[in-house]
DNA sequence: GTGCTAATCTGCACTTAGTCTACTTTTGCA
DNA sequence: TGCAAAAGTAGACTAAGTGCAGATTAGCAC
């Protein structure tokens, strides 16, 4: 790579991290760009050249895991089903402490979270990256599982929220002092309780006598 | 009502329709708060006391049904699901042709809809109010059926994005043209397949011989 | 090294959303 | 009719984001 890309990338991250940091010990809106742009070492200008809203200083940083499912469905076996593959990938994630699952113990990790709830601006910004995310991963079952359009995005609003439930579910658990490891038990059974409602529906859930329309 | 209340009715729907009226005529970026103020015949300032910020002039017809999933889920017989009793809801609301549903002919609503989908800032707050429309659904499940607060959490994730879909869906099909008549059989298909999928779960459409891990 | 080109950075003026404060008008009611 | 409270207004202010014209700097040829 050459200097010139290193150093955007490096200014990038530069840029990124001081607003983290001034975001994390001030608060979003009691930092203003140039305040952020001061602490960078550049010009407000090339600040907005970087990075297009406030906002994307912060969730930029999540903008990786946005096609996530979308890649995992389609790099699935053949004889896997889209639903197993997204399971499997959860666990394994969890596992790992994969920040993208919402458990973790860095600090900083945890600390940007914390932000990211605590802020409506942010919280809208993530529901979008979200509904970027669920509108691939329809893509992704309809393409590679031939399911049809309609189904495939019913199918995948519906994964998209479990997934982002199960998420913020164990950030919480995490942010209120539970430490990763502590908390992944509770996690695996959220998500394994998560994907079965997926796979089984939720008729179980409120047995009646009566049936549907 | 005392004459003051009505008055502030009033001058609230006029505010907005002038609104509406210029941002579908030239589009939501392209009108200022100042220019709407004029044309409501107000200052800006009492513009900003009536509505928080330039998307709620447009997003605040939502807000009654902002509730309408939990309403339901509460209202219900007790010997009913509450799954059922959304189904139910939702065909009915179909057939009625309330613009909730996404199924309209009237030519206002669909303006105000082709509005939303093309802002991108519209819908981010459109999202939020989905967002809200999911926890109050989780707390009816949890409060009146028993419903663990996970469990309800996950749910309520699920029946409210396939809401949304199926709106959205409903939506498109009337403003590319096809009147909401004509749209209906369509739509309670649709509606009935959604639900199905909550009901029963996704694991139906795409059977493997492998088993979850 | 020298110089050229194109990308990048910068300063500055500008628009617009949204807030704050102090002041005037209107309404409900005695 | 008069008064207190609610509603509306004017205008200055902050901060996000954009457009532009000029200054810097990297990459490269010689």
């Amino acid at each position: 790579m050459a200097l010139r890309e290193r150093k955007k990338l490096r200014t990038r991250e530069a840029i990124s991290t001081a607003a983290i940091e001034l975001f994390v010990e001030h608060g979003f809106d009691q930092v203003s760009i140039t305040q952020v742009a001061e602490a960078a070492d550049v010009s407000r200008r090339t600040l907005f050249a970087y990075f297009p809203t406030k906002e994307d200083l912060v969730v930029h940083r999540f903008a990786d895991h946005e096609d996530e499912p979308a890649r995992v469905v389609r790099a699935r076996p053949a004889d896997q089903s889209p639903l197993v593959a997204l399971h499997t990938h959860f666990i394994e994630r969890l596992r790992a402490h994969d920040p993208f699952t919402g458990l973790t113990d860095l600090p900083q990790v945890l600390d940007l979270y914390r932000l990211l709830r605590g802020t409506p601006a942010l919280m809208a910004r993530m529901l979008q990256f979200n509904e970027t995310s669920e509108r691939e991963l329809a893509s992704a079952l309809h393409e590679t599982a031939g399911t049809p359009e309609l189904t495939a995005r019913l199918a995948a609003a519906q994964i998209a929220s479990v997934h982002w439930t199960l998420a913020m579910s164990n950030f919480d658990r995490c942010a209120s002092g539970t430490s990763a490891p502590k908390a992944l038990p509770t996690a695996v059974k959220a998500a394994n309780q998560g994907f079965a409602l997926l796979s089984s529906g939720l008729a179980p859930l409120w047995p009646t006598t009566e049936g549907s329309p």
